[in-house]
RNA sequence: GCCCGGGUGGCGGAACUCGGUCAGACGCGGUCGGCUUAAACCCGACUGCCCGCGAGGGCAUGUGGGUUCGAAUCCCACCCCGGGCACCA
């Protein structure tokens, strides 16, 4: 072998560490600080794309630095199997899902050894496997029991392509998160997870936990705490309260009517006019997007029918208006026109009356002022009289201080066929009874028919769906239902802990030994969905006390999108990029490290063919710089450390603060380019002792993001295996120079560079920089007013 | 509309935490040279823009101001791009 060949060293050393177990792990005590990194696991609907490679290439260089600092880490690696990804994949490929699912299975296993990951295969598991989702339908029923899964009836999101219902987070903008169909409102019995009660817990200990700030915001956004009064207004006509939320108490004198939600079942009750009818009628056919268009013109028809409010015991008109939603707060507002764009914009159109109560410029104005019209409060700062009138709504049991949230319970079942099933089965007699844990898992049956029809497609197997009570032994019937995806992955990170525990989950000991992930990396699209639900599950289990953790990941990485010619790649537009191609083309390093070397790995990138070459060059060169410093002879004496042994331990240097920092992975292959091309330069000049120093390090740095060449290249240089050296520490006495280039400056204009000893004083610059030539001919006569001196690096004079 | 990011050569990006070495590391692309019968590969030199034969000079980090001896870096206003939220009372 006469030039670097990725296509044999690849193979060679995945052999080994295949053959060794190199990357496996115990659960054994072992004295080192454990680290667990872990990459989100993949839907496995085909084959790996290129936002995969990204993902592992990412893990895999945090993995192995962790590794060669000393620490034991966990990287494992398993499969999403279940739900619409793998389940649409399959019904497009006309596959059975199962079979579809275990040849994706396949294909990122083989693809990923491929690449070189090194991941503790023993490990792996897929959540549609009955030793998996055995354990997913256990939990569901720890939280059945504690009333933390339940079955209601409610106004639910429905996606009439995917033909199920969706939770909350699953639509995005009115859309089906998945399709992008327009989800429709439908009235169902429907199981949830109670997410609402973490409400508080999961918006406070996003303190607790290192994760992008724009990430915190939106799971903040998304669980939307706002704090503020339940106040009562009363219709004495039919003698029903009307609580009603409100952030602004401090307005209520400014109430002047009164709004039900559309879908609020009193409505009809209060007045069924066919106006009202017609009205109510359409705001429930019109989609959640029609309907939520914010510039659209207020509509709203009056019941005829009034409240009380309670601050002024004035009558105030009722009206059905669309602008209000009968899932936030009471499903009723007060309206206060002068203090609510909202309020006002209905006001006018409808000609209610507009009542200032706080002076504090033009209306409708939200800021804060002086109270007017309020009675007693008059005069009062809006923020003091906020506190007073709640503080008297409470005495009179008008109101009370309270807190809405704009998170919803997570509606978890699917009317589809490819998911875990829902350990419930449903007696005549007992109702819900949940399958006894002996029971478990819950199979899931093969059926001929799995395409998604409105009801779940298991009501058909008949074998399956009847069967006896497990209280009573009379006949009953299995919940036909699925769960969401999103279930079997609120957990799989806790299972990789003890992946072959058959007697529980996992060990509680061994899941605190490895819990929490140390460094969770994924697409951003997440943010929500999994990172809320996962953060769900761990607090309510560890409430049950089978868990020691109250966060799940401790630190969070988002990572960029890969584009083409800056266009998103896909499959309809046909500008995919197939990582293996690259792989087979040029060998797994060069794959991993271009894709690192393109930018920062959190932003978005644009994947170039011609950059792809530039980075085999370098792996290349540096397998070339290897083969040749490999034949040179020994060291003569040297005078003092050579600047070729000075750019290693600055690359060492540079390198180690970039993986320790910010995910500096761009900015560190530069550095052992860098490092490289000094090869090249001086390798005739340089001591041979110092060109194989500087090329095992290059080696022995590029390790984490090109383990096959660092493998091989550090082993030509030293006959040793890198991932068993510890990660390589510069020498301070070889990062600092003894001589630095002392900038002199006119009015901060460079005009001479000099060399000067880094241990100078300031006067020894002064002195130093006074002495330039090209300073005598800047000056021209002028003169000198202030001279600025920065040691180590400049000296500036202002002149006159 | 509100809240975050971000605007640097032909391109991707460095530097931007702490203001300080003619801004532009590294890579792509380009020009030239070497090797070769030739091409590819490889090796080497050059490559921000403008003027100039040259020495050299001028202009440059979205735009306009400000602070400073000195600003890509700090401050203010504006423009543009990306993302999030958005009738949540």
């Amino acid at each position: 072998m006469d030039r670097y060949d990725p296509k044999t060293i690849e193979p060679k050393w995945q052999k080994v560490w295949a053959d060794e177990h190199t990357w496996e792990v115990s659960n054994d005590a072992t004295g080192k600080p454990k680290t667990y990194v872990l990459e989100m696991l993949p839907y496995t609907s085909g084959e790996p794309h290129i936002g995969h490679l990204k993902n592992y290439a990412v893990g895999d260089a945090v993995a192995h630095f962790h590794r060669r600092r000393g620490e034991y880490v966990l990287h494992p690696m398993g499969y999403d199997a279940f739900g619409l990804p793998a389940e649409n994949h399959a019904i497009k490929t006309g596959q059975q899902p199962r079979k579809s699912t275990d040849e994706s299975i396949e294909a990122f296993g083989r693809q990923l050894r491929r690449l070189g990951v090194s991941i503790d295969w023993t490990r792996e598991f897929g959540t549609h496997q009955p030793e998996y989702y055995r354990w997913t339908q256990w939990i569901f029923l720890r939280m059945y029991e504690r009333g933390l899964a339940y079955r209601k009836e409610a106004a639910v999101k429905w996606c009439p392509n995917d033909q199920t219902v969706l939770a909350n987070e699953q639509v995005i903008d009115g859309r089906c998160e998945r399709c992008g169909h327009l989800v429709e409102i439908r009235q169902l019995e429907q199981w949830f997870f109670k997410i609402t009660d973490y409400a508080d817990r999961l918006l406070d200990d996003l303190e607790t936990i290192e994760w992008p700030p724009h990430v915190v915001t939106m799971q903040r956004n998304w669980i939307g705490r706002s704090e503020g009064a339940e106040v009562v207004f009363r219709c004495e006509e039919l003698g029903i309260d009307y609580p009603v939320f409100t952030t602004r108490p401090d307005t209520l004198f400014g109430a002047t009517f009164f709004v039900l939600a559309p879908e609020h079942p009193d409505v009809l009750r209060l007045s069924d006019t066919p106006e009202v009818h017609e009205y109510v009628n359409r705001a429930l056919t019109e989609s959640a997007e029609e309907r939520g268009d914010e510039h659209r013109q207020k509509t709203g028809v009056p019941l005829g029918r009034t409240v009380t409010n309670p601050a002024t015991g004035e009558e105030i008109p009722m009206w059905v208006a669309d602008y209000v939603l009968l899932e936030y707060g009471t499903g009723a507002v007060m309206g206060v026109p002068a203090h609510d764009a909202r309020d006002f914009e209905f006001a006018t159109q409808f000609d209610i009356e507009i009542r200032r109560v706080i002076d504090c410029g033009e209306l409708p104005c939200t800021d804060d002022g002086p109270m007017v019209n309020s009675g007693r409060f008059d005069g009062l700062h809006n923020r003091e009289a906020y506190e007073q009138i709640v503080d008297w709504l409470e005495s009179d049991g008008k109101g009370r201080r309270t807190v809405s949230y704009r998170l919803r319970d997570w509606l978890l079942s699917r009317q589809r066929y490819w998911g875990c099933p829902i350990p419930i089965v449903h007696c005549e007699k007992d109702g819900l009874v949940p399958v006894p844990d002996d029971q478990l898992p819950v199979e899931l049956p093969d059926v001929e028919d799995y395409a998604p029809k409105g009801k779940s497609p298991l009501a058909a197997a008949e074998d399956w769906v009847n069967v006896t009570c497990p209280k009573c032994g009379g006949p009953a019937l299995r919940e036909t239902d699925t769960m969401d995806t999103f279930v079997d992955s609120s957990w799989y990170f806790l299972r990789y802990c003890d992946p072959h525990n058959d007697q529980a989950p996992w060990d509680r000991e061994i899941v605190k030994k490895w819990m929490p992930v140390d460094q969770y990396i994924g697409g951003v699209e997440h943010a929500i969905l999994h990172l809320m639900y996962a953060r769900f599950f761990v607090k309510a289990l560890a409430d049950m006390e089978l868990l020691d953790v109250q966060e799940p990941f401790a630190r969070l990485f988002t990572q960029g999108m890969i584009t083409r010619d800056g266009a998103k790649m896909s499959k309809s537009k046909g500008n995919t990029v197939s990582p293996m191609e690259y792989v087979d083309r040029f060998g797994a390093d060069t794959a991993r490290c271009y894709i690192l070397f393109i930018g920062p790995p959190s932003d978005d990138a644009d994947w170039q063919d011609s950059g792809v070459g530039g980075v085999h060059r370098f792996l290349s060169r540096l397998w070339t710089a290897a083969a040749e410093a490999g034949e040179t002879g020994s060291d003569p004496d040297s005078s003092g450390p050579s600047d070729l042994l000075r750019k290693a331990h600055w690359a060492i240097d540079k390198v180690t603060r970039d993986m320790q920092t910010n995910f500096g992975f761009n900015t560190a292959i530069a550095a052992v380019m860098e490092l490289t091309n000094e090869i090249y330069r001086q390798r005739e000049s340089a001591p041979p002792g110092d060109v194989r120093f500087a090329v095992a390090t290059a080696g022995s740095l590029i390790f984490p993001f090109a383990p096959h060449l660092g493998a091989e290249v550090y082993e030509m240089m030293t006959g040793r295996r890198v991932w068993e050296e510890p990660w390589p520490e510069a020498d301070p006495a070889l990062l600092a120079r003894d001589e630095i280039q002392l900038v002199v400056q006119v009015n901060g204009k460079l005009i001479d560079r000099l060399a000067a000893p880094s241990t100078a004083s300031r006067e020894e610059l002064e002195e130093l920089a006074r002495g330039s030539d090209k300073l005598a001919v800047r000056l021209d006569g002028g003169e000198i007013v202030k001279t600025v001196i920065v040691p180590g690096k400049l000296v500036n004079f202002v002149v006159r």
